[in-house]
RNA sequence: GGCGACGUGGUGAAGUGGCUUAACACGGAGGUCUGCAAAACCUCUAUUCACCGGUUCGAAUCCGGUCGUCGCCUCCA
């Protein structure tokens, strides 16, 4: 093991990661804009971040995590006109679909989850800096723009030529004035009905990529560790970041910039623009679990593009199922012999392999390779009934602590409601008295209840089915 | 038009110079076990890594070309 290596957008390299106060990681993520429900597609950027935050804590490092929340945009202010109410009525509304998403994907809970709106104080100390500095400029609307010629650097990021960006055809009305198409607002003069803050430098309301700037330096400081979003952001917004931070505070601003690469769905990007989208809520409804779809958005590496098709949330389903069923033999197994020699090292192998994967720059896979590698190797020595009962202890101890980083097991304590516990008492008495057609017919029933019997040499035990049901 | 990522079995996907005639998962075929079922385990399921050429003792892995897919090039994770 040599510690954790992650691949930096910036230099395009896997460089190791070396935090700037040593042992504690800052890490920003770029969160929703809350105009509306998150699809799977947001979650991936959003899950993998969590990913790395609990492989990080996982590896003992302590992890501050800051994620913003956008909640003061066009689209917001869109949808609260339409809708007749106050942004602040729509934000919070979408915040809290966000949250219960997020929970039901087991995404850890970010340390801050900082607003927009609450940092207003923070954004135009910022762009005063910037005029201050000759690095942005007011325009006779009343709107600030940073100024992209007077940053060398800018395109570095992205790998873009500023002289070869295309500039679009069109130039909204309000962005008339500027000195140079390609120059991005910090500030949006005031405008009709639209939301506005009076501030020092005017009367208005920020521009997107400088919440991102005041936002992750109010919580995290001028210069921090990891910065992460969708491989989407890289240009403009990451790129804008940059030039305007280090341009205010002189410093680097981000160590290393983590990007994920799409979700996709039918080959193509999956984009609320485009409507070619699924949500959480979806997705279960279709029968496949949170956990199974969790695991399908964390399975593949990062920066590999995934499809959401059917197929994989199903094969995903299959996982956490095989998972499930050696939970469920563990607490059922009961052996009194001596403890299996080999087990120590062969839990040890596992969780080596599976920290080494999730070191290298967070491959999944084959940390999950080694996962599935102990599951067989367990399965086998229940098989040959080589465990003792004292074992199936360590083993489970093993993959909860593996799960620490993946989320993905059952709740530890999951547990039947009274009349299904009847039900399966019911069932192991119909077959101590040979009642096989009782037996049968209480079986069919717990199945349409969405829980799966087995019987073992050792009784009978039970989980959730993998399809349909997962309380 | 510019820039970038990628192309591995029935499917997803790891591997990026010899340990790999290719991990792991899903699926399929056969078997063991079992009241039945399921699960689990065992065997089989790519002599091959888009295609062509090259470098090398040796390539899925490096280089060149071709084809294809995806993404970014102003507010989309």
């Amino acid at each position: 093991m040599d510690g954790i290596r992650l691949m930096d957008t910036l230099t395009g390299d896997v460089r190791p990661l070396v935090p700037l106060e040593p042992g504690h990681v800052r890490i920003y993520s770029c969160g929703p804009t809350v105009y509306g429900p998150a699809h799977i597609g947001n979650f991936r950027s959003f899950l993998f971040a969590d990913l790395l935050v609990r492989h990080l804590r996982w590896r003992g490092l302590r992890v501050t995590w800051v994620m913003n929340v956008t909640d003061i945009d066009d689209k917001i202010i869109r949808g609260a006109a339409s809708e007749g109410v106050g942004i602040d009525v729509l934000a919070e509304r979408w915040l809290e679909r966000f949250l219960a998403d997020a929970d039901t994907l087991r995404m850890t809970r970010p340390d801050v989850l900082p607003r927009a709106t609450g940092h207003i104080a923070e954004m135009t100390a910022l762009i005063e800096t910037l005029l201050e500095r000759g690095n942005a400029y007011r325009t006779p609307d009343g709107s600030i723009f940073f100024r992209i010629s007077s940053w060398p650097a800018y395109g570095r990021l992205a790998r873009l030529d500023p002289d070869q960006l295309r500039v679009g055809e069109r130039v909204e009305a309000d962005e008339y004035g500027k000195d140079d198409v390609r120059d991005f607002a910090v500030w949006k003069g005031p405008r009709g009905s639209e939301p506005s803050w009076d501030t020092a430098i005017g009367p208005g309301r920020p521009g997107w990529h400088i919440e991102c700037s005041a936002m992750s330096m109010a919580h995290l400081g001028q210069s921090f560790d990891i910065h992460t979003g969708g491989v989407d952001l890289v240009f403009p917004h990451h790129e804008d970041e940059i030039a305007q931070s280090e341009a205010a505070t002189g410093r680097s601003f981000v160590g290393t910039w983590l990007h994920c690469a799409h979700l996709q769905m039918a080959g193509s990007k999956m984009a609320k623009s485009t409507g070619n989208i699924a949500g959480v809520d979806d997705v279960v409804a279709s029968g496949i679990s949170p956990r199974a779809l969790r695991y399908a958005l964390i399975a593949v590496h990062y920066r590999q593009g995934l499809d959401a098709g059917d197929a994989s949330l199903q094969a995903a389903a299959g996982a956490v199922d095989r998972l499930d069923t050696l939970l469920a033999a563990l607490a059922a197994y009961e052996q009194a012999g001596p403890d299996d020699p080999d087990l120590p090292g062969v839990l040890q192998a596992a969780r080596a392999g599976f920290g080494d994967a999730l070191d290298d720059d967070l491959n999944a896979s084959a940390a999950l390779a080694s996962l599935f590698d102990l599951v067989r190797d367990v399965n086998r020595r229940l098989a040959a009934r080589a465990l003792s009962s004292a074992d199936t202890g360590r083993v489970r101890d093993l993959l909860r602590d593996l799960d620490r980083v993946l989320a993905i097991l059952p709740d530890a304590d999951d547990r039947l409601d009274a009349d299904l516990e009847r039900l399966l008492a019911d069932r192991s008495a119909a077959r101590a008295a040979h009642d096989w057609a009782g037996s049968d017919r209480l079986r069919d029933a717990l199945a349409r209840q969405g829980i799966t019997v087995e019987d073992t040499r050792d009784g009978q035990r039970w989980r959730r089915a993998k399809i349909g049901d997962h309380a």
